[in-house]
DNA sequence: CCGTTAGTGGAGTATTACTCTAGAGGAATA
DNA sequence: TATTCCTCTAGAGTAATACTCCACTAACGG
């Protein structure tokens, strides 16, 4: 009985264990287990374990991408734009634990090349909508006329780092807890002098 | 021919041949080869490769924030302190790509119970030293009243976004291209209304 | 000189990532 | 309906490799 969602069930699956066990112990054998899919199956979908751990970060970083993009899209004053990209990043991370805390101790070192490359256009993507955003409002006068990778780092560094410190210990506050006064202090980052 | 340095041949070795080859698909053979260590020797010193692992680890955030600490310690005006922690951050990271490397990748899912105490302890300590500072200006006015976690967050984020970025592809600027705009805008952001 | 301890060496084992081959369904074509 | 082709399933088998074990050598203290 060929189900096309095997996949999908692989990749939760893995996306669990590699959470609660850690990438290097989590063996294909428990993965294919909880994922009730035979050694064959698995092997079908995934070349190798790697191939697999690839995969689980595509998928969980399209889905936080694409919603931050999202934010981008929909207007308004440049203010709100950031609240809204913090809010986003804070409510995500709360929202989508497990694949949080997979993306974010994830690297590239030892991928494969077919993955870097995916990465790196998402990014590239990612990143000329926001040089456009930033240029016009540079220009407008609203921001701060700095480079775009200065403008996302400062937008998107502080909250990473915040949502780092819950992932990795259950007693850090929760993200949203610190939305506020991370707006408050991205804004005046970035903000031009004479900007409200 | 007992020599003490063993330990450190073999830290050096993992930590290259980790870059190197990623966590994953470094062997401990490869390791072993390069630090030109026999294998009794290697598992006397690390029980397993996690531990190991570990090791390179703990020895890596150690040297990084001995260093930041340091810039706290010698005093001056609240801006010099940023401008300092900024300039040391982007500096150690380019003097120290493999390191970098290894630390901005590793997470803490999976670690033994030892290493996540003295990661938290470190953390934990580096943490009070700053939140000291950090009273003393909110106290003074120099900074926005702002918790410390977010203060810490915004000083360090968007330089460790930055480096990330320089680590992960050859293509990126130099992270100390950017520290001018890094302190305008990060001092923008902590900075108290009145404050220069 | 003996005992103890820290370190070295390398052969051996057990786990586990991965391979191989056989075949079941299922759709397209005739 | 029969034939062919392809995707997917299945699990036994293999090869790699993390790790164990034990015998041995300095070094050092009494």
């Amino acid at each position: 009985m060929p189900s096309s969602d095997t996949r999908d069930k692989i990749i939760a699956a893995a996306l669990t264990t590699f959470v609660e066990k850690g990438v290097a112990s989590a063996t294909m054998q428990a993965i294919r287990e909880r994922a009730e899919v035979s050694n064959g199956s698995l092997f079908h979908f995934f070349a190798n374990k790697q191939s697999l751990c690839e995969a689980v970060y595509l998928e969980g970083i399209r889905d936080y991408q694409g919603g931050l993009a999202a934010q981008l899209e929909q207007g308004g004053g440049a203010r709100d734009v950031v609240a809204a990209l913090l809010r986003y990043h804070l409510e995500w991370t709360e929202g989508n634990r497990d694949w949080a805390r997979f993306l974010s101790e994830r690297g590239y070192t030892g991928w494969g090349e077919d993955l870097a490359r995916q990465v790196e256009q998402a990014n590239t993507k990612l990143m000329s909508t926001v040089s456009a955003w930033v240029r016009r409002h540079v220009a407008e006068g609203t921001l701060k006329p700095v480079s775009p990778e200065v403008v996302v780092a400062t937008l998107l560094g502080p909250a990473q780092l915040l949502c780092r410190a819950w992932l990795a210990s259950e007693s850090a506050a929760a993200p949203t807890t610190h939305l506020r006064e991370l707006v408050t202090v991205t804004w005046s980052a970035l903000a031009a002098r004479g900007s409200l």
